[in-house]
DNA sequence: ATTCGTTATGCACGGCAGGATATAGCGAAG
DNA sequence: CTTCGCTATATCCTGCCGTGCATAACGAAT
């Protein structure tokens, strides 16, 4: 079979008109772990420091408790870590992801015989 | 409660890079099925006639056999009807939909304990 | 034959999300 | 006290998606 077929799949916690987390946010918590700092976390995933500030600045705002906390200063001074409460929010998250997800893909068989 | 808080489902079926039927797809079927025509079905969703008609092509071209079958000619000549395959892939696709929901909506508890 | 409302297609314009860039202030290490 | 890399924020720029508009051919009814 030349073409592929699957079924994309995303799925946002809103906060009236803004995206509290999604999966965009998700990858973003796990690069801020992985590296100690938003603009790390931003060159690696080769989005615009811009863009994962604003990130983070929505989720802080849309949860009741933040989940990064942040320190200006450079090298061994400041950066960004994230909270027990954004630990928790993303593991939840991927959960829910996991169980959309196995849902989804039983119907994937019907669709294939449909779809070219 | 002064803030609404939700979770957006989005569910796309892909082959390969293109969007073969989506939540716009469905509501456009829909307007098809009600006005008799691309073109009135789009004015009814206050869409451009230009993006209707690009849907309703990717569809075409994306599965085995059309969901809508057009005919040029007006008033009372051409239009546009569902086929058996549009009728039967766009009720699929809502029975998805409706299960996603549901089992996102499980989530949803947990997710407004921490969403301010 | 004329009219009307379609399908089908191309092109130019506009809005806007996100990228690039600039600047200021900070904090620890050397 | 200098340097480095970070946070935080503002402004400009650009690419892309979709609307709007124009055109041509068509088919049924009048």
């Amino acid at each position: 079979m030349a073409s592929k077929k699957y079924i994309k799949l995303r799925a946002r916690w809103m906060r009236d008109e803004e995206i509290a987390f999604g999966p965009g946010k998700a990858d973003l918590l796990a690069a801020i772990d992985r590296t100690g700092s938003i603009s790390a976390a931003a060159r690696d995933m080769g989005m615009s420091y811009r863009r994962a500030w604003l990130l983070v600045d929505t989720m802080n705002r849309c949860f009741r408790s933040p989940l990064v906390d942040s320190a200006p200063g450079g090298k061994h001074g400041g950066g960004a870590r994230l909270t027990d409460t954004g630990r928790r929010v993303r593991q939840r998250y991927l959960e829910m992801e996991d169980a959309l997800r196995a849902l989804a893909d039983e119907f994937e068989k019907d669709l294939k015989k449909d779809l070219r």
